[in-house]
DNA sequence: TCCTAAGCGAGACGGTACGTCTTGTCTTCCA
DNA sequence: TGGAAGACAAGACGTACCGTCTCGCTTAGGA
């Protein structure tokens, strides 16, 4: 049971790292955020920085794997016998409504990140919720994980498209656009109709 | 009437240059090469660089634009008034017979480059093929822009997942999946029959 | 009447921090070595290293005042009305008696420390058992103070010179050399006798 | 004949490196002297000082390489068949003439250096110098090595009380020592004469 | 064919950031 | 409650690039 002890104060360090990283990305791009400038703004000394992410990366990440679980949890998967429905109106709506920060994602350094590290996590969380709904199907024609990549792909682009112009139209809109760019394919796809491939 | 020497020697030092980065991209990172790195390779003077390109990312564009007009020629677009076809094989075909350069992109800096600059060109070449077919139609429920940008995305994202996973299968069959996954969605969006809407 | 507790702990504590050093004087040069390294090698806290002292030198002087002492001790200096006589063979013997600590300090940093500290040391010793003997003579051509600061250097240059060509003479034979080098003009000095002058 | 070119303008940087850490030795001791420090002095850069020394000590050597050759410069050995004579005065006298930077050297960080460096370059020149008054001689009973080691020791360790204590004697009188305590004992080693051995 | 302006290599320079290290203080926890 | 553990700010270290610059050599292309 080693490592419990961890200082109080270590909390607030890297709470301040983290939020100093925040501010910045909503000024400028991630890659032109310096450690230097992280650890003047988050009053913290340069070493201490080290001492607790080895990169500027990982205090990216550690921030950003919350908020990632959370975006894959915004998209309510449902599916009966004969379909299955997949609503993503509440993701654009938390998305709206955190605007400030999707925004500094997606102008800041976007998709980059979220392509990067969260496509494939938020592709692995869909499979994972597709598959008990696809028990006892006849194997598709199209693999589950090509689905589930593209499926969430298009899911991202639509995102970014929406934020990258300011969001032009209400949630309820874009997710009206996805169900009728993505949603036949799948339900082509995962359909037992034959006579409808 | 400035700039008109243009000496033949220029044209050269660009080529080393060019074919430097090229060399390196095969063995690194994008963001991991310097330009010490290009100009020592290219057997080029530092401040010579800078006489021709601003910066390493121009020298990349520089390098990359007709690439990416190749590549939108690949995706064949056909059309009548009854239907909207889409022939992503020729461009499966071109990436796997070029692997070696799709792979540098893709293992190197990849998409990263292709979706920044490449999504929104091949987005607008897209849409730009698109309107002629379009022309009289009833104005559909969802926006050209955004169709384009999904249907280009989708296709992207398809030839990455397919790179980064050492191409399992054959073009054919990825036009197949882009096929089944993408297009009834964009066919019933583009459609006139209200009855299956 | 604070300071009077010195737990038992603090000698520990201290102890501990002088072998760490001793130790690590062995392996490479005093300034090289970091507190760190000392307190992680006595397996103490670096905190405890402040408490009870302010600086590394102050732990390597508290560590070599009684050696210092000891070298002076080594020096056995007589004399009569007619001559002074001093026997240094003691001091080379006791180096190499003591050859590794002795090889410590002239490899890792030597004489330097000697210099800095030991030789006023060694000189004000030597001034001090000096005095006495001369009581009642004429006041020599150079001072006193000057006599023994030149005596000692030169004394300590020959150990060091000795100890830096890894001892290749008995220390009989080293004192014989000082005696024939040093102490013609010692005697001279403080000879009453003016014919020589 | 490579690297004849040496850009003049490296040597007003050098130069410049140099006056700043001979200024900053004139206020406080070598090891406090950050590189820092030299080059915001210097009015240089952090890598322009690494483009040039490697360390801050080849800064200071490279400087006082001359200084060192000059000092030996400045004992005049002399020396016939009957006698050997050498002369500090003159030695003594450019220490007072240039009080400003032996001072510097001693108080700054002193004879650490001249003893480290310059100690072993003086006594080799004075053995160099030796050697050919001594052809033919029968050997002495002190190797060369020594007698110019002690000697060269001696003459530096009254040089360094003089200065230390702010120069109380006139240079002739420093000399006087000098001669007093050191050349009796040289004389005699030296001496063919065997009735004063 | 010569001469001139350019392209060019070489590399010095001032900066900025890096990741590591050490120092001395200050806070937390534990016995 | 006093001392060990260790988090922290500060700042130096040596390295790597950056973009700018100055310097001469070489060479192409107009006179």
């Amino acid at each position: 049971m080693a490592h419990i002890r961890q200082d109080r104060r270590s909390q607030r360090t890297q709470q301040a790292l983290m939020e100093a990283l925040l501010a910045l990305l909503a000024e400028k791009h991630y890659d032109e955020i310096s450690i230097n400038e992280i650890v003047d703004r988050a009053n913290v000394g340069r070493s201490t920085f080290y001492a607790h992410f080895q990169t500027k990366d990982e205090l990216l990440t550690s921030g950003f794997e919350r908020a990632l679980a959370l975006l894959a949890q915004h998209v309510s998967i449902g599916g009966s016998d004969h379909e299955v429905t997949l609503d993503t109106t509440p993701l654009f709506r938390h998305a709206q409504g955190h605007f400030a920060l999707y925004r500094t994602l997606v102008w800041g350094s976007g998709l980059e990140l979220l392509t990067r590290d969260g496509h494939t996590a938020l592709s692995a969380r869909l499979q994972e919720r597709l598959t008990p709904i696809l028990v006892g199907r006849p194997e598709s024609s199209v693999p589950l994980e090509i689905l589930s990549y593209s499926l969430s792909g298009t899911l991202l682009i639509l995102l970014k498209w929406w934020l990258d112009h300011k969001m032009p139209y209400p949630p309820e809109r874009m997710d009206a656009f996805f169900q009728q760019l993505a949603m036949p394919g799948v339900r082509r796809v995962l359909s037992v109709d034959p006579g409808r491939s």
